[in-house]
DNA sequence: ATGAACGGTAAGAGTAAACTTACGGATGGT
DNA sequence: ACCATCCGTAAGTTTACTCTTACCGTTCAT
């Protein structure tokens, strides 16, 4: 009763998707890469990227006939913004471990 | 392809399971005020906490007839551990706003 | 100009998720 | 003992997501 538009969470929801953001997160990639590294075909890969780039989680500009898709910064943030709002609320009654994010990569 | 068992992403994609957990992140609860405060019948609420059971992100005690459900802590941040793996790993290229989650909530 | 590579979209099939109603078991009160 | 409340599960329906194949437009090279 919810498609993935009216929330962010569906979005990332199927681990294509996630996946396909995790590749795009090491670099930029056209259509035909990211399925090749997929088990799906190329039209799938496709309708994958139009509902990221309608959630605005990447983007895309063209290169001659390659569409090169990389992740949109702002829309990935926004959406890891809404997500930590649910943790803290879930987590409202463990304050200690909601800033446990204080990780300093070493 | 992909039941919501294999990965804890698909636990929490369903709205219905979001508000449950923060529900739960009140007050533990029975399954009758569960449903009293959704739209949907009380067998498909009881459905929605088993699945959030099996996933370890809730647990229940008996209090007479009735089942009170309250959250799990390891399960949660078993799962946000998990889901903050992949937002590091997605956002690895813009290390700065990975921090951001210094919140100090006034 | 012709052909090849790239990719978006339409149409349709298959599958899984989410809901409903119906039923049965367990506990507690009278 | 009997009835009411609470709740889990089974069975079945509906919806919507994901995928495939087929087709078409665009861009570049020869």
């Amino acid at each position: 009763m919810v498609t993935y538009q009216d929330d962010g969470w569906g979005v990332l929801g199927d681990p294509t998707r996630r996946t396909i953001v995790l590749q795009l997160a090491q670099r930029p990639q056209a259509v035909v890469e990211l399925a090749a590294a997929l088990p799906i075909s190329r039209p799938a890969v496709s309708q994958h990227l139009k509902i990221l780039k309608d959630s605005g989680l990447v983007a895309e500009h063209a290169e001659g006939t390659r569409r090169i898709y990389h992740l949109n910064e702002v829309g990935l943030t926004a959406l890891r913004d809404q997500l930590d709002a649910f943790w803290n609320r879930a987590l409202s009654g463990y304050q200690d471990i909601i800033d446990k994010s204080t990780k300093e990569t070493p």
